[in-house]
DNA sequence: CGAATTTGACCAGCGC
DNA sequence: GCGCTGGTCAAATTCG
């Protein structure tokens, strides 16, 4: 197992990469979504949230796969990545789906597995469950393969929304979560409707992560060291650095998950 | 007591 | 066709 850390054409072939973000076809469909539409945020979003303390920078629009090659803004040091799926028109109701099965165990007979836009985040984190503006609700947890850390499924809490999240632990950095979101909210986030969070900056800095559906830490963790990696090309040596933090740097190098989320062919580039 | 989490089982997709 | 793996369900358990 210890040999194919570093072997590109293990991590290319291993990590469902293109799974999540599909970066390798479909042409000029690539991110026809901007991200808070992507996460349903459109609503509640506002420029000037951007700003927090550079660590949660403005949403990047792919839309060309042309964009990968270019380098990023100094500032980001956390990007999203959304697959070119944001197309499937019908996603199949969850409601109808536990319809169907709570009868008994006929189950998922009758429909296949679609799947949905989804964006996945790295964050250098000691927490599991970053607090992202959402409620989230644990429906399951499955160990995986070429990992020994497990992976726990979220649903968002809210009734009508059927947003879910992935968050695993790389391997091969346990300090680093990657978060992988799954079709976008239809709803605000519930903490940013609290009128008052205290600490503005505070406020803000979880209004914006809300906003962007990435994940932040809740105020009492404020302290641990965390940082959102970008999982797109965008993330290159040459982006960090600016806020004195080589996270994305060091586990670009040593580690293999970012070699996993990043097509091979993006890392010739470099 | 209701909500959230845990966990074993089930199912579908995919590669061989 | 079979086995492996990821994803989900749902009953049991825990928590607030």
């Amino acid at each position: 197992m210890e040999d194919v850390l570093g072997n590109s054409s293990f991590l290319a072939n291993s990590f469902p990469l293109q799974s999540i973000f599909d970066f390798s076809s479909e042409g000029d469909k690539y991110f026809p979504l901007g991200f808070m539409e992507l996460m349903g945020s459109h609503d509640f979003a506002s420029p000037p949230l951007f700003d927090i303390s550079q660590q949660v920078p403005p949403p990047f629009k792919i839309e060309s796969p042309d964009a990968f090659n270019l380098p990023a803004t100094p500032n980001s040091s956390s990007v999203s990545s959304a697959s070119s799926e944001a197309v499937n028109d019908e996603p199949v109701k969850v409601d109808d789906q536990q319809k169907t099965k709570k009868q008994l165990k006929p189950k998922k007979t009758n429909q296949k597995r679609q799947r949905e836009p989804r964006f996945a985040f790295m964050t250098k984190s000691e927490v599991d469950h970053l607090e992202d503006g959402y409620r989230w609700r644990k429906y399951g947890q499955k160990a995986v393969k070429n990992s020994t850390f497990p992976r726990s499924y979220y649903r968002c809490t809210s009734t009508s929304c059927n947003v879910k999240k992935r968050v695993e632990r790389s391997f091969t950095d346990p300090s680093i979560v990657v978060t992988t979101y799954e079709d976008q909210h239809n709803h605000p986030s519930p903490l940013m409707s609290r009128p008052s969070l205290g600490d503005s900056h505070l406020n803000s800095g979880i209004s914006a992560g809300a906003a962007f559906g990435m994940p932040m830490q809740r105020a009492q963790s404020h302290f641990y060291h965390h940082q959102q990696l970008p999982l797109s090309s965008t993330l290159s040596p040459l982006n960090f650095g600016h806020n004195g933090s080589i996270v994305g740097q060091s586990s670009f190098k040593d580690h293999g998950l970012l070699q996993d989320i990043i097509p091979s062919h993006m890392l010739k580039d470099e």
